[in-house]
DNA sequence: CCCTCTCGTTGCATAGCGTGCAACGGACAT
DNA sequence: ATGTCCGTTGCACGCTATGCAACGAGAGGG
């Protein structure tokens, strides 16, 4: 709808992946340097991006900034990170927040396990709908008409030998995770990572983000990640409770729910 | 020199302070609505903005995931994360890493102490220069020219009593912390808490960043927070290395360094 | 139940502004 | 010294972003 704003998101995006020359960025995103200088120095006024030296440009403060800040807006995350490192710090592995926004499940918090595995993970990233614990767990809370509709349109890329790589056995498996109350990845995403995830609820009872523990299979078998789930489910149910969710059994209930830190939540809350 | 971007960018720094509505927007951006309706639909296309509601808008997963992935690319980052996480569990204190670019003073990464005092910093985060241990350590490796040009452009805002509020005794504090090797806030910059930082350097000496260890008076005295800087001089002496300096003593060398990964160092390192 | 007020949305006509072109100039290498 | 590569600038054209005004949906009050 706005041409000259729409080239400069391009940009960005293609910033994201290092830093570009002038010419290499008029060359992929495809318009006249002359118009990419002009629009690079818009938005090196704003620090949207700076030059790292006289040819180079690449991302600029702003945006850290930016980004940094609207996560910390994020309710859920504000009101779970306790609960996020104390799992990282009792269990020490790798752990994620995740939550489902507008068809697409995004990693909104992490903290890295005590072995340095490196994971191709990444707060902002967007997880893999069909092969990884996260999405599984906030798919499963939907109704059963959107997780068809959504189970149609995946890709189901083939990532290790045990992706579920088709619609049928994907619904099965989140009928099997609503009933159990966590999800597995068993290796589906990578070859050598398995991981567990189960959901955070709101007052209301709905699902606004999942955790997931994320364990080298060389370093835990199978049965060794299902012996986390209990800890998984303490700080699934804490992180909950922190929500505004009521501690325990009984319900969600009706009225506004009061977290731990004594503010009311929000519908709002993703 | 774009109107329409510059316009767009404007609107995703409101959007930064919380959910925002089309009016609102409209009304602090000062652009006609139907204006900002547009630019927003351009934003929203690349997920740069997303609504919340109806009738709100926020910031989208885009920012996040072009933000961690530009974090990422910054070798400094990368190289010194392990030993700054190191430090944060060895001391259990909120830990901070800080680079110079372009005049400004920027967190680029955090490790929070376990003692949850709500400090107020940020990934991304621009640091006052004249009341903070790690800007302290930043300019105090500049040249003495450049020294002065900032600190006479300085405002000098008074955020405690201890707060240095002349260019006089800043330029004096940045040659004792030349001198020193480690910069001190002693509640400079917030009234609870002090703070000692140290820089971190590359194969060529060069300061490329810095580390600060940040406590809360009530629970180390300033004798006790000086009690730190061994621990802290060891880590940024290791986090150094990492980024190719020469072990120990024997200054700079002249060839290129070699990290720990096996990578060479890059000169253009922030 | 209707009225009104608010706020998001759309169509349209204008001209402001972004665009591409071509030429300039500095840096670097041959 | 000469050539090449790239960033930069001035300019004229016309696309495209803009403001206006009218429409419409939704909420709240009378």
């Amino acid at each position: 709808m706005s041409q000259s704003l729409d080239r400069a998101l391009a940009i960005l995006g293609e910033l994201a992946d290092g830093p570009r020359t002038l010419d290499q960025l008029a060359e992929t995103v495809d318009v006249h340097k002359s118009t990419v200088l002009r629009l690079l120095r818009t938005l090196e006024g704003r620090q949207f991006v700076q030059r790292s030296d006289p040819r180079h440009y690449r991302l600029g403060v702003t945006l850290f900034d930016l980004a940094s800040r609207a996560l910390e807006d994020r309710d859920v995350r504000r009101l779970v990170e306790p609960e996020l490192r104390a799992l990282n710090e009792s269990t020490r592995h790798t752990v994620h927040l995740a939550s489902y926004e507008a068809g697409e499940v995004v990693y909104i918090d992490k903290f890295d396990g005590q072995h340095s595995v490196r994971m191709y993970s990444r707060i902002g990233r967007r997880a893999p709908l069909h092969c990884t614990a996260v999405a599984k767990v906030l798919l499963a809370a939907l109704p059963v008409a959107d997780q068809r509709a959504i189970a149609n349109r995946i890709g189901y890329e083939r990532r290790t030998p045990n992706t579920i790589t088709n619609p049928a056995d994907y619904l099965a498996e989140l009928a099997k995770v609503a009933a159990d109350g966590y999800a597995v990845d068993n290796a589906e995403h990578e070859e050598f990572i398995h991981c567990v995830a189960a959901p955070v609820r709101d007052a209301n009872g709905a699902v606004v983000a999942a955790i997931s523990i994320s364990v080298p299979k060389m370093m835990l078998d199978f049965d060794g990640l299902l012996g986390l789930v209990p800890e998984l489910l303490r700080a699934t149910t804490a992180a909950s409770a922190d929500c505004g969710a009521v501690p325990v059994g009984a319900g969600p209930v009706l009225g506004v729910g009061k977290n731990t830190l004594g503010t009311t939540t929000q519908g709002e809350a993703i």
